[in-house]
DNA sequence: GTCCATGTTCTTTA
DNA sequence: CTAAAGAACATGGA
């Protein structure tokens, strides 16, 4: 989503801001008309969360620098998509489709929309804060040891740790079953029974696996797409999600669905014994 | 009508 | 203190 937001929006000035009737924007009441006449410096990902970074205000308006002296204050707005949410590159001209909350303006004539039908989505205001709050590391560059700590201080099932944000921050409900599938661990075995060898081999399947998602567009299973409305790929190369019933690609056993934390968990009862595995 | 859904956050319960 | 479980949010598709 950011790769393909970017170059639309970084170095364009918001000339004007729309919004629907609900309120998707945090902290409530915040204005985003205040915003109009800042001009976005950088637009990056921490986690799941979308962080279109403002130039300083009084540099913005007017014919100023692109880039604010050092350590002028930078502000954040950040875009949570939820399930259901989209941010879409469009034209004025390009219809409104149903439940768009915001419509960010350009100088450059395009727009920047926000879409989200069950609205679990939305905007929030950081100002100056980085915007990463409440975040564990970053699992694409983080280090086994990072993922270690935590793990090794609860009980909890690794499923539900792996979702935990404050744990690893950026695996929503897909890339664990899938991360798990690959690392091969069962993802009811507690979080503080892992040895060294599953951690790192757990670290390496996480990377794996999202990567090979990102390059593929991300998985569309009925909504997700890009700023320019394309839909992912990844939902192709799932092993386990989404395939209850199905042949495990691998050994050919039926996957299992098992509900963990209240989320759809899907496991191959085969490939994934790490429970009673006596190597580990 | 039923069940399920890519996420987060709060409350209740143990 | 820990954490499990459930609910809530809101809409739509099968």
């Amino acid at each position: 989503m950011v790769r393909t937001l970017r170059p639309g929006v970084v170095g364009a000035g918001i000339v004007a801001v729309r919004t629907g009737e609900h309120d998707v924007v945090r902290p409530a009441g915040f204005g985003l008309n205040t915003l109009v006449g800042r001009r976005v410096a950088a637009v990056e990902r921490r986690a799941k969360r979308i962080l279109l970074r403002l130039e300083p205000e009084e540099l913005a308006a007017g014919p100023a620098p692109r880039v604010g002296p050092p350590g002028a204050p930078v502000d954040t707005l950040g875009v949570h998509l939820g399930m259901t949410g989209q941010l879409r590159l469009a034209t004025p001209g390009d219809e409104l489709a149903k439940h768009t909350h915001v419509v960010l303006s350009l100088c450059t004539g395009r727009e920047v929309r926000f879409i989200d039908a069950r609205r679990f989505g939305g905007l929030r205001w950081f100002g100056p804060a980085a915007g990463d709050d409440g975040l564990g590391p970053e699992p694409l560059t983080m280090r086994p040891g990072q993922l270690a700590a935590p793990l090794a201080r609860t009980r909890r099932a690794l499923k539900t740790a792996l979702l935990d944000q404050q744990v690893v921050a950026g695996l929503g409900n897909i890339y664990v079953d899938e991360a798990l599938f690959a690392a091969r661990i069962h993802p009811l075995t507690p979080a503080n029974t892992l040895s060294r060898a599953q951690i790192g081999g757990l670290s390496r399947a996480i990377k794996t696996t999202l990567a090979a998602a990102i390059a593929a567009g991300g998985s569309t299973l009925r909504d997700y797409v890009d700023a320019a409305g394309r839909a992912g790929g990844f939902q192709d190369c799932h092993k386990v999600y989404g395939r209850t019933g199905e042949p495990c690609r691998r050994c050919r056993t039926r996957i299992e669905r098992l509900v963990i934390g209240g989320r759809s968990t899907h496991v191959c009862p085969q490939c994934q014994r790490s429970r009673d595995d006596p190597h580990r």
